[in-house]
RNA sequence: GGCCCCAUGGUCAAGCGGCCUAAGACACCGCCCUUUCACGGCGGUAACCCGGGUUCGAAUCCCGGUGGGGUCACCA
């Protein structure tokens, strides 16, 4: 058996999209799969539009996500170079056999002119086509305009009866007929391939096994399959995934949210959350499982269970995703995610030893209630600032009566006095208190929670109370204290008469 | 418009001729747990695009229609 080999081969005009990264996910989990090589190659013939921070950007959400790739552009390989601006010379050979071998022939048209053409017979309602003029050139007229100074493109001789059948392993076979197509151009006059040319010659070369790529190449492969043959070099499998949709059902863009790989990660997603969203997408174990380890995904995977139809993209599931996986990955683990998103808000600098004990407690405190890691960072505020507001609905409901603060100085007077601060102890001391008040236990805890976090909502207050430490805690107790009488004092006040 | 692909709930999807009065997940709605909010647990609403065949029997096979998508460059 040959061994497999498959590549990821996008053009550096921008950052990775969702798209692409699930191409190259399942070109890698294919090679994982099989035990092949997973290649990375740069498809940057197209001078104008290439990026220069776009390589480096691919590859950095490409590892972000954790695919690996066993040959590329950075680090080499024996089919290298892996970038198609690096290969120049080898089209240009392989082109060169096929004008000498007569299956290519030199097109002298301009540019101008074909377009000019291309739009007449589209205001006729006829299908472009490239007419073939320039294939029965005569040697002296072909002559006379290479004298003239005309650099010519390279064509194809394309067959015009038969058909060419893609045996596509998602789809079955798909056959085309092959007058629908044209002899189109495989080498510019500018001596640089098209991408069709450029596409086989290197797959062929680098011996890629199996094309794995998105549904808009299934009407290029025809044309692909006959340079394949005119060149002579056995054709890989080929394998058509779905496209992502965004939510209207139209082709992803910038205007539809996050899309690119990038935006994920600065928006709070963890790589786990989104590989194993990005699987399922177009893709299913076959039974009730959702959540999978990218080993697990590895070993179930198979190109024959994809699906064959268009999924719009949900970010609702991906963040749900995203929520379980902030839950069960190990500790350590978020916090060393998080911090980045703290550091950004202003809550921590450097990170020392107990800075980092201190955000460990402060993540196992909120992660079970966030689903981001950009979330959570906005969650976690009071844990780094006591200058926050008060809900308001919360001080109409627990700060607006002067035994409020009476019932905030006992409960502060109970936590001065608690030792050691820690979680069964405070917890004990103040039921003690909730008691010997006899008030309900919401009645105190409600107001405490407010006075220290400013929220109505989190974690459980004994949790807060003990990250935050008993300081900090009395410090915030008599802030709120100071706040309700002020607050309360502006209320006795007499009633104006209109 | 030509060519090509596709079609199960709002979304992802299981199903590959009888086990389907059609799984599961997200979202949504209840209930439970609970000091709150989450997490978790339990339950609910909701789908085989339409029309013809084939067959004893069709979500599953075939044909047509409709709808959606892709592609028609000296872009990739």
């Amino acid at each position: 058996m040959k061994k497999v080999r498959v590549r990821f081969a996008p053009s550096p005009t921008g950052s990775l999209h969702i798209g692409g990264a699930r191409t190259a996910l399942f070109n890698w989990l294919f090679a994982r799969k099989k035990n092949g090589a997973f290649i990375l190659r740069l498809e940057d013939t197209d001078l104008e539009r290439n990026l220069q921070e776009a390589e480096e950007g691919i590859m950095a959400s490409l590892r972000w996500l954790g695919l690996d790739w066993d040959e590329g552009p950075d680090k080499g390989g024996p089919y290298g170079p892996y970038r198609q601006s690096e290969r120049l010379a080898v089209y240009r050979r392989e082109a060169e056999r096929l004008l000498r071998a007569g299956l290519a022939y030199h097109c002298y048209c301009s540019p101008e002119e074909l377009a000019r053409q291309r739009e007449e017979a589209r205001k006729k309602g006829v299908v472009p086509r490239y007419d073939g003029r320039c294939r029965e050139l005569e040697e002296e007229k072909r002559a006379q305009l290479e004298k003239a100074g005309i650099r010519p493109a390279l064509r194809i001789k394309a067959p015009r009866e038969g058909a060419t059948v893609v045996k596509d392993l998602i789809r079955g076979e798909v056959t085309f007929e092959n007058k629908t197509l044209d002899d189109f151009v495989i080498m510019k006059s500018n001596g640089v391939p098209t991408y069709n040319f450029a596409c086989v010659v290197d797959d062929s070369l680098m011996e890629i096994s199996h094309v794995i790529r998105a549904e808009e190449h299934l009407s290029n492969t025809p044309k692909q399959i006959i340079i394949y043959k005119l060149l002579g070099y056995p054709l890989p499998s080929f394998a058509h995934v779905p496209m992502i949709l965004a939510p209207d059902r139209s082709k992803l863009s910038k205007r539809h949210g996050a899309t690119a790989v990038e935006e994920f990660r600065t928006d709070g997603y963890l790589p786990e959350a989104l590989v194993n969203y990005l699987a399922l997408l177009g893709w299913s174990p076959g039974d009730e499982r959702e959540k999978m380890r990218l080993e697990e995904i590895i070993s179930l995977f198979s190109l024959e269970e994809v699906s064959k139809h268009a999924a719009i993209y949900d970010i609702k599931k991906l963040t749900w995703l995203n929520a379980q996986y902030l839950n069960d990955l190990p500790l350590e683990r978020v916090v060393n995610d998080a911090i980045p998103f703290f550091q950004a808000r202003g809550y921590i600098g450097e990170v020392d030893p107990q800075t980092c004990t201190y955000v460990t407690k402060v993540v196992a405190a909120i992660r079970s209630r966030v689903h981001t890691l950009a979330e959570m960072a906005e969650a976690a505020e009071y844990f780094f600032k006591d200058n926050f507001p008060y809900d308001e609905k919360g001080v109409r409901k627990y700060f607006s009566t002067v035994q409020a603060a009476d019932l905030l100085s006992r409960g502060r007077e109970i936590l001065a006095r608690t030792e050691p601060f820690d979680l069964p102890t405070v917890e004990a001391a103040y039921r003690q208190l909730i008691e010997e008040l006899g008030i309900s236990g919401g009645a105190l805890i409600h107001p405490t929670r407010l006075a220290v976090s400013g929220k109505t909502m989190g974690p459980g207050l004994f949790d807060i109370l003990v990250v935050l430490g008993k300081e900090e805690c009395l410090k915030r107790m008599e802030r709120a204290i100071d706040y309700i009488k002020k607050r309360t004092a502006g209320l006795a006040s007499p009633p104006v008469r209109p």
